[in-house]
DNA sequence: GTCTATAGTTTGATAGAC
DNA sequence: GTCTATCAAACTATAGAC
């Protein structure tokens, strides 16, 4: 237990030094890429010299792991938060569609984190349990909502996040920061629900099992 | 019109050595990872000094678009040559079924080649006009394969891309070399199948659209 | 066409003073 | 904790002899 409510100052300022570093480490990737950039960029931009970042982070590769935690726990907490302030009488297509359009936007906004979040772009990362820990979450996270909407087999789940996968690839390859395919999305999505037997929008009842 | 049959030897050794040198990249490429080899590991290999690559090509890049050609122009092959030897009573579905496995097998099959063909893994590298022909080819290819089946809109083909893409990923990221999860595209490509209205299995008419 | 030699650069990381 | 100084290594690419 906390004996006191006295607080920490200089744990403070290491904990605001790394996150400076973490976000300078964001704005160069995205304006150069996920992977082009160097330490001394990163001094740079905050004011000072590449070997004092090792007071900080281990490695290059240990901001890319401190990047790759945040950017999952950022997406959990908008998760939570959608979930929070849910239409209670959603359907269950509605409710499915929603978490879509969510992660899609997510991913889409934002091409190096997704690179870094979801695809193996960085040579020799692998993120450390810690760091991981907040994606499994949001997997258990997707899950639970198919469960919800009745969906409980896992083939159709991992349909889903393939489907799901597939379209943003897509996004991002042929149309990055372009005209957003949502409508395709939504086709998608429309087909899926279609497969897994949930009740057409028109008729809100609950969710048939298919199988 | 050619003139004579005279061979052209030199041009022949020169055209052999180019292949050496592509082949040895591949080598190194699945033992280590598509870009975790280096022009000296290369010319170790083939008995030759890394700065003598130089005569056949002009960077790394360029053995890299050689690559990415040859590895388009293969599958090209394949389509082509199942075209050639298909079962003229197929029905629609089992012709797409057939299609999807040919790519997804040939994908699974080599991790370095699929993120070479179909993800942007290599940094600085865009492929030439002349090396992307081929996989321009298998694209209009598919279009061909999906209007022959009575499948004309855009957006279902992009779906049918999308899935196949996303189980492919799947399949590399999550279970590499591990058991195939042929089921679960035979699965999602019946569901891909409903959506655009073919005919089911068990009664092999034509095709009916949908839209 | 292949070689030796080396340029030219970049980069992650460490040592040690302050 | 930040600095200066520097290492150690790696790598692509070029020059020029043979």
């Amino acid at each position: 237990m906390l004996v006191a409510p006295i607080r920490d100052r200089a744990a403070e300022r290491r904990a605001a030094t790394r996150q400076e570093i973490v976000d300078a480490a964001w704005t160069l990737a995205r304006e150069r890429g996920l992977t082009d950039w160097t330490l001394r960029d990163v001094g740079d931009l905050i004011g000072m010299r590449a070997p004092s970042l090792y007071s900080h982070f281990s490695s290059k590769l240990a901001i890319y792991d401190e990047m790759f935690g945040q950017a999952w726990s950022e997406y959990e907490q908008q998760v939570r938060s959608a979930i929070a302030s849910e239409d209670p009488a959603g359907s269950p297509r509605q409710v499915m569609k929603a978490r879509s359009h969510l992660f899609f936007d997510f991913a889409v906004a934002d091409l190096p984190r997704y690179q870094l979040m979801n695809q193996r772009s960085v040579q020799g990362f692998t993120p450390s349990e810690e760091s991981f820990a907040p994606s499994r979450r949001v997997v258990q996270l997707s899950l639970d909502l198919l469960a919800a909407i009745g969906v409980t087999d896992r083939g159709d789940a991992e349909i889903w996040f393939a489907l799901l996968g597939g379209l943003i690839d897509q996004q991002l390859a042929n149309d990055p920061a372009g005209h957003s395919r949502k409508d395709l999305l939504d086709r998608a999505m429309g087909m899926w629900a279609d497969s897994v037997g949930l009740a057409k929008e028109t008729n809100p009842s609950r969710a048939r099992r298919k199988r």
